[in-house]
DNA sequence: TGGCGGCCATGCGATCCGCGCATGGACGGG
DNA sequence: CCCGTCCATGCGCGGATCGCATGGCCGCCA
């Protein structure tokens, strides 16, 4: 049984005989005859009563019609979501952020989004870096908003669509030597006690040990702490010196005097695809809206940013 | 947009690859693999994700998947429902009879038919033989039993089926001359007051004027009259005698004498379908239970006939 | 009552779709 | 580093199915 039978089955029932369903349906009348009759014997009985002025369905064929209509109008329905989801006017979209980003530009991309496209589902979900790969290979997700950390690019099978380069800021306490510095050079952060978190957990950590070893030394990692706002905390009590990444000051202490490093390390903040999705529609508008929010964030942030005071 | 479309994404989202699913449903990789490009292209957008470890459906897939399971669901249903139909385990059946019959053999030739088919649905109406032609060419009715009167056979376009051919007996006032008759001659019948309906509206009518023709006379219609109960009436006061079908006679009035005629006039009962629905196993199904029926109350009633009582 | 027109079924030839086969490329595992 | 698995694509062919033409049937109308 296929769904030209049904379209068949369905146009005699209309117009109430074979040639006129042929003329609407823009095939011949032995087509459509033809049809007919073979989808009689798939049904092991008649299923129209020909007459000499036209046709009319049997029993049988008022049975099949029901069916015939409701599958007919559910195949419908698939074109029709087909296309929604195609023009972005449905269809479903699973992100995930990091927390600094989510402290940042992200809520006013996904707010672009919506209202772009208030017809696509959003499932919006808080997940580190590190497991959103996984859930993005999972198919959990569609897409994730990541770092790279030192990475030059995205992990085989991945799409990584460049939102934002985050730089890596110096807090230290008010009254530590360097904070009279406008910049504060990495090198003179050798000895000097650090927090720096396990490389292991914190991709961004690599960075910061990166950015050390490029100027010659290895650093006093005092404290292994690998959340921002606990690092700010012991800054801020004079223990030690923190490198923080710019969009996880966005709720600023004013007990830490944040600084400029002059080696600029940055992570490269990203939103991640897989590659086997490319020509999604939909992911391709999430990121969209993610990279015009980041670069709005940028530009307002950038010429407020490192204003003393 | 094609079922095999569908089944081939049910498929591909079942076993996880498109090689299982082209094993699954017996067809080759490549078939598979274009089936689902053919796909793709009409949905304008990708509906499977390619990996090298199989095949994963995308958000899209999973949306045009819901409707596919619905869509096969509802045709294996269909599929079921003509077997159904065609194996009497459906369906339904309207048919139609006239009084007499209904008085008669027709109530035992519907039920047997519900015990052999329980799953038939039955609508039976109440219809005199000449509407129920109409109401067959319409298709209000699938099966009508209907009088043939005097034509040999049925309408152009009609088929008729034998059930029984039932004798007009002569109804006789008991104080009548004819009345110690054991059998009356049809000529005996010239002269007498007769009670004959009108032709146009009683096609039995035309059998009494037609076995009075045969005689050589013209009956003296005294009254006009096509309800047999009213005759029977009009016959016990004495006014008339009468041409009264045997099946018509279920009821038996004690102050009436009833004898058979020497022609043995009859008017032919049968099962009457449209021509055009020939093979529709319902139809035969009850014209068989009709037909079983109408012999076995002849037999009962031919060894009891004409019993002088 | 006989021609006529509408409706449907069927034979025939051609076309195009779609399958199978064979091949190539990509990725992961041993 | 090779091999196994998975998917995409080029090619050739077989068969499904369409259009055209024809024939039969019935009803209408002159």
């Amino acid at each position: 049984m296929e769904l030209l039978h049904l379209r068949v089955l369905r146009e005699v029932a209309r117009r109430g005989s074979i040639s006129a369903a042929a003329d609407a349906l823009d095939y011949t009348q032995p087509a459509v005859s033809r049809q007919l009759a073979m989808l009689e014997r798939q049904a092991a009985q008649p299923l129209v009563e020909r007459t000499p002025r036209g046709a009319r369905l049997t029993a049988a064929g008022e049975a099949l019609l029901r069916h015939a209509e409701d599958i007919l109008a559910r195949v419908d329905a698939a074109h029709a979501e087909m296309e929604a989801i195609a023009t972005l006017r449905g269809g479903r979209v699973r992100i995930s952020a990091f927390p600094s980003t989510v402290a940042s530009f992200v809520p006013s991309g996904l707010r672009a989004f919506g209202d772009r496209h208030p017809d696509v589902q959003v499932k919006f979900e808080l997940v580190e870096p590190g497991p959103a790969v996984e859930l993005l290979r999972q198919g959990t997700l569609d897409v994730a908003v990541t770092s790279l950390s030192l990475a030059p690019g995205p992990p085989a099978g991945f799409r990584a669509h460049p939102l934002v380069d985050d730089p890596f800021l110096i807090a230290l306490p008010p009254d530590h030597p360097l904070a009279d510095l406008d910049e504060v050079p990495v090198a003179a952060l050798a000895g000097e006690p650090l927090i720096i978190g396990s490389p292991q957990t914190c991709p961004d950590c690599e960075v910061m040990l990166m950015a050390c070893e490029m100027r010659g030394f290895t650093p006093n990692r005092a404290y292994v702490v690998d959340d921002y706002g606990a690092a700010l905390g012991l800054v801020a009590a004079g223990l030690a010196a923190a490198m923080i990444p710019e969009l996880a000051l966005s709720g600023k202490r004013a007990d830490v005097v944040i600084r400029p490093l002059d080696a600029r390390p940055v992570r490269r903040i990203v939103a991640m695809t897989l590659d086997t999705q490319s020509g999604s529609a939909v992911n391709d508008a999430m990121v969209t809206a993610l990279a015009d929010a980041a670069s709005a964030y940028g530009a307002v942030r950038g010429t407020a940013s490192f204003a003393r005071g």
